[in-house]
DNA sequence: TGGGTTGATAGATAAAAGCTATCAATGATA
DNA sequence: TATCATTGATAGCTTTTATCTATCAACCCA
């Protein structure tokens, strides 16, 4: 049975019996079958079909939200009783925006000395897909902007401002300057993420807010890519200030304040609202909070 | 798994595993093999053996708590889509301390003019009962004190309050009096709940503060059978208010205040506090949230 | 020590779950 | 409009799992 619900938030993930069968680790007839069979214990169609996959029906989306409840708890409860065996151990899935990449090793890096036997697996992401993947089970926990609406599913732990920086070459025009406005920064040509991160996103508006425009010259969803640009010294970016100083500074790359206004962002961990959490999610949140203050500026 | 779970649920409840297999309608072989195969999956033992069944270890304890969470979230989700489909059906099974049958009507009449295809199974059992039986998932709802500490895992609506009446026949000493204090009524011999009954604690404490002691003539735990003493006219009892009205009074049988302390105990509606809850089970909160203002006095 | 109880084990059988191969329906493309 | 690719359903077969009956070993109590 519970074979079967994986199988449907498969679909849910995939939306494509073939993919999905493939995800689970079974033919396409296979998942085709479990579907049907919980169609008929259900006694409703739950997915709407018509030569291929066309979304679930309404009586589908409500078994799909228990189904992640159930399968959820499933995989918490074997994960807790594993841990009463061998301590904390297993993976931890995280998923984080890339320009809080930086930050995860302060968390990662206290936890691992409580607990040596737990492995990491970090994904970036961007925070809308780290919402998704936290409904579907895929991470245990994200790293994201908390001003996105918790939706009420997750929990919050604020753990540091974003402070943004003019990243550019000291000899490049603004680079002597001791602080700089937006206004000044929407006149130089700039390396940014996508406009699917949600980064960018801050910042085209608070370029736009000072009446520039954003049209940056060079985009990637790689803080590396940007960086590595900016130390050529030929192109400049904004970055929070955290991630600037990991990257480390140069004598010709500075990172120069930006006024008018000081905008800030506060990131924080997201984790799934269900009591009980599990022992290394439960762990990681305990070290989220003890870590915050050392963060805060 | 799911049905591999329920038989965990069953042994936890009957501590036996041949009553346990019958309850689950399947073999004794069968449910052993079932406990086994969640054993190995877990990799630790879970129920302590020894020729018979003595208990579970810690991790069973465990994994019986995330057990009935699933077991309960599966029933939840059948009925959630049964209710898409047919309307609000099936069977709201309810338990309630014997002194509160008499009200159950007042919850179970406007429930079925609303949902006129649910149908009602009512038990008559101890409040620490009901709270097993909730714990259990036997029972969808409990009507018992709510000073019964809600542990947490239920929430209560408070239904009424339970004012105490000295049952009795007017020829009999104290019959012609228009209230009586507990040290009178300490005086009279009664026919009162068993001891496991909550009630009769109640009653027990309040005569002894009074003063008196609790030496009831005879005890039983139906409410029926302490009446039908009473209507010989030749005993007396003390119950509550509302079951005294219920059962009905005649010329003879007056049913008199208790004061020197007025006692009132609240008596509510429990539910399990899990989201979401059953639709069933949200209308009979709704329809007891509705109907409590016109039950308090 | 013997009868009753309890849960485990063995062996047989029935049920299910899964796979491969194939088909029908749809949609896109030339 | 004819052709081809994609997608999910279906059929038939095999393997695996679940369950039953019958029996056994351990234990308890008298």
């Amino acid at each position: 049975m519970i074979d079967k619900l994986e199988f449907l938030l498969a679909l849910a993930r995939e939306k494509h019996f073939g993919r999905a069968a493939e995800a689970c680790g079974v033919t396409q007839p296979t998942l085709s079958a479990g579907v049907k069979q919980i169609e008929e214990q259900m006694g409703v169609l739950l997915v709407r079909r018509g030569s291929r996959f066309q979304g679930f029906t309404p009586e589908g989306e409500r078994v799909l939200d228990w189904a992640r409840r159930i399968v959820g708890d499933t995989r918490n409860m074997r994960e807790e009783i594993n841990s009463l065996r061998l301590g904390l151990s297993g993976r931890l899935r995280i998923a984080a925006i890339p320009t809080a990449l930086a930050m995860v090793a302060a968390l990662t890096t206290p936890y691992r000395e409580r607990h040596p036997n737990v492995q990491f697996t970090i994904l970036s992401r961007t925070s809308v897909e780290i919402l998704e993947l936290l409904e579907n089970l895929e991470i245990d926990a994200g790293i994201t902007y908390v001003e996105n609406e918790p939706l009420g599913r997750v929990s919050m732990i604020p753990l540091y401002h974003e402070h943004y920086r003019l990243l550019t070459s000291a000899d490049a025009p603004l680079g002597n300057r001791d602080k700089v406005t937006w206004a000044e920064v929407a006149q130089v040509p700039l390396c940014l993420l996508t406009p699917d991160m949600q980064n960018r996103r801050i910042i085209d508006r608070l370029l736009k807010s000072a009446g520039g425009d954003s049209r940056p010259t060079l985009e990637s969803d790689s803080m590396i890519l940007l960086y590595s640009h900016v130390r050529t010294g030929r192109w400049a970016s904004v970055m929070p200030e955290k991630i600037a100083q990991t990257l480390g500074l140069t004598d010709t790359i500075r990172a120069i304040p930006i006024v008018e206004p000081e905008a800030v962002q506060t990131i924080g961990l997201v984790v799934p609202k269900r009591e009980p959490m599990t022992p290394t999610t439960t762990a990681l949140v305990e070290v989220a909070r003890r870590v915050a203050p050392t963060l805060t500026d």
